[in-house]
Formats: structure tokens, sequence, C-alpha cells
RNA sequence: GGUCCUAUCGUCUAGUGGUUUAGGACAUCACUCUUUCAAGGUGAAGACACGGGUUCGACUCCCGUUAGGACCA
């Protein structure tokens, strides 16, 4: 198998929004396929008529457009492939490896449970694949339901996950599990065996909960000749309560994570470093060194809990050092859902230089940003009680003067203002500083004072001035 | 219930028998810088689930217990 080319691919069943599991799934294919120069493949796994849908199907390619993970083929869908499986389950048949079973599902169910609640094992009998044959004829004749069944075969199944090691499983621990329903439709099982060996995948990456599935799966490459892949079965991704991520736990949906201002790159960083490390003490890496430095092997085998504010900080760490030429792409999309539209190029590179350091998120971005544009203050009522008051007007009253008086609008000497009046009056520059940031920016914390003031124009900070002084 | 998987700071992890007083990052706390908040810098606190083996020596290997997770149309 070693100069064959390494195709994996990514199997999303469309039955809701892209979630960061998925991503990072997708991550990991892709990352390998990268790596090795091999092709990754986009599969839509919609079997299930019921659940999926194209909305969803949609989003999961926006998605993956969204972090850029670019597929090479596909993307396949399951659904144009009913014919193809229920020729493999034919086939099956015919060799006798599968047989039908009249079983209603129910019953067989109802005796699972019973089972169960009296803690013994429960495994299906094979009694449909020892019916005497004129019993079938009559059941036949009825029209009755009839699934197919795998024989399983009386063989040990062994095999090397890449990131678990040695899997063994005994046949009397496997049941002759259906693969195809009664209905025509194909199972699981069935339908991604013949999928993968059809595209001809090298290697299955895909979450861990598919494990206990694996020896199924493999005995089935066996039956129809094909030859078995190597298999990498992911650690799951986990909500803070330990409990596999999902709905309940909030915000999950890539696109989501895409609307509260969160960065692809960053993402898509954070993520490859949910269950694999490099080895090394490095943690912010671009795409090219993640594709230079993953191996399928640095795979952690324990699940991982999802990490907001690790997020959060890898977040702040992109936004800060990204080019504010390309940040600006970024943030215009959030700045005109509050209808601003930054004209002065310039000025717009000076104001995110100014932010972009002390943000974590675009929103949070947004929200600094727009504190230059805006018509109307929003003022903190909390700051607005600390520093606006009599005597801090009439502070403000003289700056603003001094400030007008200026003919060169620069930080520097506006700075020089603010010092020189606190030396006057013998206070200390924070004295005047605090009020006038509230004043101008409605905010008791934000970026430094004097550049935001340059920034601000000479009119806007009058105009700003006026209408606090003036206001009760 | 059966089978399978997993177990290092709160979190993500490094660690593959001695190099370890178990390293890094996020978060936390302190100090520093500063016109504020951040960022930056310095530092602190914080983990090998438990019990048996194997070994001269175990976080590292084996077994068990516990806990968590997955699968069983």
């Amino acid at each position: 198998m070693t100069h064959q080319e390494i195709r994996v691919r990514i199997a999303p069943s469309p039955t809701g929004a892209i979630h960061v599991g998925l991503v990072r799934s997708a991550l990991y294919n892709w990352l390998f396929a990268r790596s090795h120069k091999g092709k990754f493949i986009l599969r839509i796994e919609d079997t299930d008529a019921t659940r999926s849908t194209q909305e969803s199907v949609q989003a999961i390619i926006e998605g993956f457009k969204w972090v850029d993970i670019d597929w090479d083929e596909g993307p396949y869908f399951q659904s144009q492939r009913f014919d193809i499986y229920r020729n493999y389950a034919k086939k099956l048949l015919q060799d006798k490896k599968a047989y039908y079973c009249y079983c209603n599902p129910d019953e067989l169910e109802e005796e699972r449970q019973k089972a169960w609640q009296k803690k013994i094992a429960w495994k299906y009998d094979r009694r449909c694949y020892h019916l005497d044959k004129d019993i079938k004829d009559k059941f036949d004749a009825e029209n009755r339901p009839k699934a197919i069944r795998f024989l399983i075969p009386d063989q040990t199944v062994i095999f090397e996950d890449i990131i678990h090691g040695s899997i063994k499983k005994e046949p009397q621990d496997i049941e002759d599990f259906i693969i195809m329903r009664a209905d025509g439709t194909p199972t699981y099982n069935f339908s991604v065996v013949i999928d993968d060996a059809e595209m001809k995948l090298t290697h299955i990456i895909r979450a861990v909960e598919h494990l206990a599935n694996t020896p199924k799966q493999i005995l089935l490459y066996q039956a129809f000749g094909y030859p078995i892949p190597e298999f990498a079965h992911l650690p799951l991704i986990l909500g803070t309560d330990k409990k596999k991520l999902s709905k309940r736990h909030g915000a999950l949906s890539l696109l989501e994570y895409k609307k509260a201002g969160y960065l692809a790159d960053a993402i898509i960083n954070f993520l490859a470093l949910l269950g694999w490390s490099p080895g090394g003490d490095l943690e912010i890496m671009d795409r090219t060194k993640l594709i230079e430095l993953f191996s399928l092997e640095r795979v952690n085998k324990a699940n991982a809990i999802f990490d907001i504010q690790k997020l959060e900080w890898m977040n702040s760490v992109y936004i800060k050092n990204m080019d504010s030429e390309k940040l600006s792409q970024e943030l215009l999309p959030f700045l005109q859902e509050i209808n601003i539209a930054p004209d002065d190029h310039a000025r717009f590179m000076k104001i995110l230089d100014l932010t972009k350091v002390r943000v974590r998120t675009l929103i949070e971005l947004r929200d600094m940003v727009s504190a230059f544009y805006t018509k109307d203050v929003q003022y903190d009522s909390d700051a607005l009680h600390k520093y606006i008051n009599p005597q801090t007007k009439e502070h403000l009253q003289e700056l603003n003067e001094r400030f007008d008086k200026l003919t060169d609008f620069t930080a520097q000497n506006l700075e020089n203002e603010l010092r020189q009046l606190a030396e006057q009056k013998g206070i200390k520059a924070a004295v005047l500083v605090h009020p006038c940031r509230v004043a101008l920016t409605g905010k008791s914390v934000g970026a430094p004072l004097f550049e935001t003031i340059e920034l601000l124009g000479k009119a806007k900070v009058k105009e700003r001035f006026d209408k606090i002084i003036s206001q009760a």
C-alpha cells in the first residue's frame, strides 16, 4: 500500500447545522490528505430521508467553504446509490453470506429489552437462518416484510487502529446484524463499507463512536473481497459537563461561531489542537504549518472538552496578528449590520491598528470601532455616574476650549494640552483623562485616549464635549 | 445487560522505564508597564483516579477497581 494514493473522506449526515465535531473530523482528514498529497472526498450520507434536508447540505458546504477546507471529489450523495446497495446485498445473499430475516423488529426489540432488564446478554439467535424452506415460502406468499441479515463468519477480527492500537473482537460478540431493512434501505454499517470501498478510500478517519462497529465493517470488506483500509478513530469533543458536545451546550454550530465574531483560521488552529499536538510547545500554527506537522500517530486517545476561553484567546491572537487591511475585510460585514461604512480608508486602518490589540472577537472589535463612527454615543451608566459631575464638566469645558483652539489636532498636542491643564489646576492627569474618555466614547475603558481623540477628529470631539456639558 | 474504548494541573496538552523538584498554553492570582481596559513582561498556585504487580527503578509496561464514554436496524 506504500505508493498508493492516499484517499480519505468526510461523510456527514445532513440532519442539522454543521457543528464543531464534524469540522474537526473534516479538518483531520483534510490535513492528513494534504500532508500526504492525497485526495479528500466529501460524501453526504443522506440515506435517512426523514431527517436529511437540503438546507443542512447547504450549511455543511458553506461551513467547509468558510473555514477553507476544500475537497477534491464530491459531494457524493448516498441517496443516489440505493440500487448499488441492493445489488451488493443480493450478491451476499447468493453467496450465502447473508440471509432473509422475517422477524418483527418491534418484537425483537421487546425481547432485547426484557433480556436487558433481567441483566442477561441478548443476541439475535439466527432463528431465520435456520428456517425451513416451506415456512419461508409461506412467509413470502404472505408478503411478510423481510430484512437482510449478514451471517457473521466464525473468525476472530483483529485490526490495528492507528490511534488506538490493536483491537480484537470475537465472533460470538457480534450478532448477525441487519444490512438491509425491510423497507429496502441499507443500514449504516452496510452502506458505509460499500461507499468507502467503491471510493477506494485508503484511510478511514472518523469519530471513535464508530470504533465498536469497525469489526462488523471489516467482516463486510472481507465478504466482498475488498482490501481493508486503515482505521483511525478520533476522540470525541465533549461539553464542559463531559458529555458529548450537543445542542444542549449552547452555541455549537460553526456558523454561530462565525456570527459571534470568530475567525476561521483561529477556529481551525484551535480545533487542530483539540485532540492533537505537534509534540513541542508550538500552539499558534497556520495551515501550512499544520499540514507540515500533522500526523495521525500524534492524535490523542482521550476525549477532549471544548474550552471556549482558549478559543477566545486564540481568536484574539489571530485578530492582533492580522494585517489591518485583511482584518478590515473580515470586519466590514459586522459593521454593515449596524449601518456603519467607514469612508476614509487610511483613518479606518489607523482605528483598527489602535483597537485590534484589545479585543477577542470581531463583535468586540465592531463595538469598539463603532464609537469612532456613530452619531449617538452610548453612555455606560456606571461610567457616567462615576466620572461626570458638575466639577468634571467644568474641566471638560476648559479642555474643550483648549482642544478647539488646536490647529494641529495630533495625539501629542492633545496630550500636552491636557497635561498643561492638569498642572495648572494642580491635579493629576488621570483626573481629567477619565471624564474625558467617558465624554468622548461613553465608556470608562478603551483604546489609548489621545490617539482616540485624534482619530475621532476635531469636529466630533467638540460636538461630543458640547453635548455632555449641556446635559443635566 | 453484552462488547469495546478512555483516564497527567479547572481546561487543552508534553511526557513512550531513569534526562522530571512532571514541561508548555488557556483560565486564575500577584507584581510590573500604563491616562483606562487590554496587550506585553515577571512570578505564584495548580495534575500523574485508586490498588496490586513486573523491574534495581514506573506517569510511562501488565492486571484489577473506580469513573467517564461509545456501540448493539
